[in-house]
DNA sequence: TACACTCAACCAAACGTTTGTTTGAGTTTT
DNA sequence: AAAACTCAAACAAACGTTTGGTTGAGTGTA
C-alpha cells in the first residue's frame, strides 16, 4: 500500500511559513528554501508542481484552523462587554505568538489579487468578523458594526504590526508587546473612550 | 556651475514611488522600472549607482515633506477635541489619497532593517508622533500616551491597509473609504467609547 | 527465505531565462 | 569642445524548472 508522505510536505511548507512571511514571494529562491529544509531544490517539485502552488500551499496551511480559534471567544455565553474582554485578550495573544500569520495576511492585502483576498475573507475571517460584528451590534450601537469590527481588530493588529518601529518612537517600551499589557488598554479605550474610570 | 540635472532623477523615483510600493523591492527589476520611465535599463546606472541606492533614494522622495504635512494639524491653536477632530481629518485625507506612501512604510516595517527603521522613525514620524502624544496628554491623561497615539493613528491607517479585502466582508461599502465617513466613525469612537451622544 | 518488481523520495547536473551591473560608443545639451 | 545623457550589447550570477538518474522501503511470487 502506497500513500503519499505528507510528513516531508507540510515539513517544507512549516519551513516556508516565516520565509516567505519575512522575505515575500520574490524575495525567496526555490534553492533558499531548499536549503532551509535541508533538500535539494529539484526535491521541492517532487511535492509542488511550482513555486507558486508552493506558496499558495504554505498560505493556506499557515491559515488553516485560523478561523477556529479566532472565534472561540465569541462562541462563549457571558455578558457582551465581558465577551469583548476575553476577544480581545484571544486576539491579542494570537497575534503576539504568531507574527507571521500577520505579515502573510499583509503580503496578501498588499499584493492585492481580488480572487485570493476574496478566497481568504470568506474562508479565514468571515466567520470572526461576522461573530464581532453582532457583539458591535450589542455594544455600540450607533456604530456602523462593519467600521466598529475593523477598529477592534485594527487596534490590535496594527499594534503589532508596528512593533518593530515603536521602540524608535518617544515611550515606546519592551512591555508595550506584552498582551495583556495591549488587551487592557484597547478594551479600555473602546468601552469609554479618551475618559476612562478611575482603576 | 555645473549640477546634475534633478529632472530626469526625480521622474525616475515619481513613476519608481507606485511600482516598489505595490511590488516590492524585489518585485520590480531594473529591466521593469527602465521601461516604465522610457529608459534603457543602462540609463538608470548614470543617476544611481546601483539597485538598493535607487530604491533608498524612492523612498526618501516618497517620504519627503510627509512630516510636515502630517504636523499641520497639530500646530493650531484650538480646543484640544477641535485638534483632534482636525487631526484625524487630515490623517484620513492623506492616507486616503497617498496609498503608496502607506504601503512603502508598512514594507520598510516588514523587512525589519533596524537602521533604516530608526531612520524613518525620526525623520518622518518623530514630530507627528510627539504632536499627537502631547495631545493626547490633554484629551486621555489616564492612559499610555505611547500606546494612544499607535491607537489614534492604527485606527486610520489599518482602515484604509485592509480596504482591498474590506469589500469581501459582509457590510463593505465604497463609501467606507470617504475620508469624512471615517474620520467622524474614529473620532466618536475616541472621544465616547461605545456609547456615543445622540447625533 | 529469496527473488523480482514498484514507487515515493531524493539528488547532481544542466536547461533556458532573468537578474543586477558594466562597457564602450553614440547623441544631445551647454 | 566638454559634459551630460542615453543605448545596444554583453557579463557573471541567480533564477525557476527539467532531466535522468539512485536509493530504500514495501509488495507479490516462489
Amino acid at each position: 500500500m502506497h500513500s503519499a508522505n505528507p510528513k516531508s510536505k507540510t515539513e517544507i511548507l512549516k519551513i516556508a511559513i516565516p520565509l516567505f512571511a519575512r522575505e515575500g514571494f520574490s524575495g525567496i529562491s526555490m534553492r533558499r528554501l531548499a536549503d532551509e529544509v535541508g533538500f535539494n531544490a529539484a526535491s521541492l517539485y517532487h511535492h509542488f508542481p511550482d513555486k507558486e502552488t508552493l506558496y499558495i500551499a504554505t498560505i493556506k496551511y499557515a491559515f488553516a484552523d485560523k478561523a477556529q480559534r479566532l472565534t472561540e471567544p465569541l462562541t462563549m455565553s457571558a455578558p457582551p462587554r465581558e465577551r469583548l474582554k476575553l476577544l480581545i485578550t484571544r486576539l491579542c495573544q494570537q497575534t503576539h505568538d504568531d507574527p507571521d500569520f500577520s505579515r502573510l495576511v499583509q503580503r496578501e492585502i498588499l499584493k492585492g489579487d481580488e480572487k485570493r483576498l476574496e478566497l481568504v475573507a470568506k474562508e479565514v475571517f468571515q466567520n470572526m468578523f461576522q461573530g464581532i460584528s453582532e457583539l458591535c451590534r450589542e455594544l455600540g450601537p450607533d456604530y456602523d458594526a462593519h467600521l466598529l469590527t475593523f477598529s477592534i481588530i485594527g487596534l490590535v493588529v496594527y499594534h503589532y504590526q508596528t512593533a518593530p518601529i515603536r521602540l524608535f518612537l518617544p515611550g515606546g517600551k519592551a512591555e508595550h508587546n506584552d498582551p495583556e499589557v495591549v488587551a487592557h488598554h484597547v478594551t479600555a479605550l473602546l468601552l469609554h473612550g479618551f475618559r476612562p474610570p478611575a482603576g
